[in-house]
DNA sequence: TGTATACATTAGAAAAACAATCAGGATTAT
DNA sequence: ATAATCCTGATTGTTTTTCTAATGTATACA
């Protein structure tokens, strides 16, 4: 039960967006593998996924870049994370489509799995890509008391 | 974020052990592997790791077999997906511990970071193996109001 | 005591997923 | 036209996952 780099890219990418909204919050992906070390292209491949999954628009040429298509508070971490990686919780149940080999006591689970995997999406979800940027943004606060 | 089949070998294992009470609750792993296709020695291996994490207890020889510690409300997923697969939502963070490249927004998200990690796994604590074995052995209460 | 049974341990192969990298293309502002 | 930027698909190297094999150890029972 694991997070991969995808989804932790993406995250840090999406939230160095989320403060800019000069340029009509267009943002260069130079901008951004270059602030937190991630390859260039592979932050691409990342944000094609975002792309498709609404998240974002892209404007190619000179002056171009990528741009949130809703405010940061409307953006949950759930769909960040499932835009880039499937499904939250996925199980290996949907890997396995052999309908012949999938025993009795598999298809059993197949509600318990469900119902657990929607409260985790739940807790997930109750965090947005703004709690995300102010978290990253104002760590100087935790400085005054040490 | 997902779960791979180390866990679910071990829920599904587990969950035809918790109803099993006779000769003193110790189940054979071939009883277990044939009911759910599951590879014998993989699933040996599974149930090496759920040994040194302490959820089941282990007879050799000829009446031997695998037996729970504990009774199954006492059991939770979380306690049985960390046994095989490692903590939940570890978080790339800590696979990555080269601190030089490390850059300061993700040393940012730490504690924000470890807040999702908690309240995910409280999610995955709220169920136990009772819960699980009772959806696996009760499937037919579904087939009454078809 | 010997033998079949069942777990124990370690090594490693095969396949999949992950994390990039690369090449060539398309669009846009200037 | 040119430079900047995103777009697309293929490919590659590494790690993880899944599974297999070989060999060893403890136990019950004839």
């Amino acid at each position: 039960m694991k997070i991969t780099l995808r989804g932790y890219y993406a995250m840090l990418a999406l939230a160095s967006m989320a403060g800019k909204d000069q340029n009509g919050g267009l943002v260069r992906l130079e901008e951004m593998t270059e602030r937190h070390s991630i390859p260039e292209n592979f932050l691409l491949q990342i944000f094609q996924a975002l792309k498709r999954a609404g998240l974002v628009r892209s404007k190619r040429g000179v002056h171009g870049g990528f741009q949130l298509t809703r405010p940061p508070h409307r953006i949950t971490l759930a769909e960040i994370i499932e835009s880039v990686e499937g499904r939250i919780l996925p199980g290996p149940l949907e890997e396995r489509p052999e309908p012949t080999h999938r025993p009795e006591s598999w298809r059993a689970l197949d509600g318990f799995w469900e119902e657990l995997r929607e409260r985790v999406r739940g807790e997930v979800d109750a965090y947005t890509l703004a709690d995300l940027a102010d978290r990253i943004h104002a760590p100087e606060s935790e400085m005054y008391h040490i």
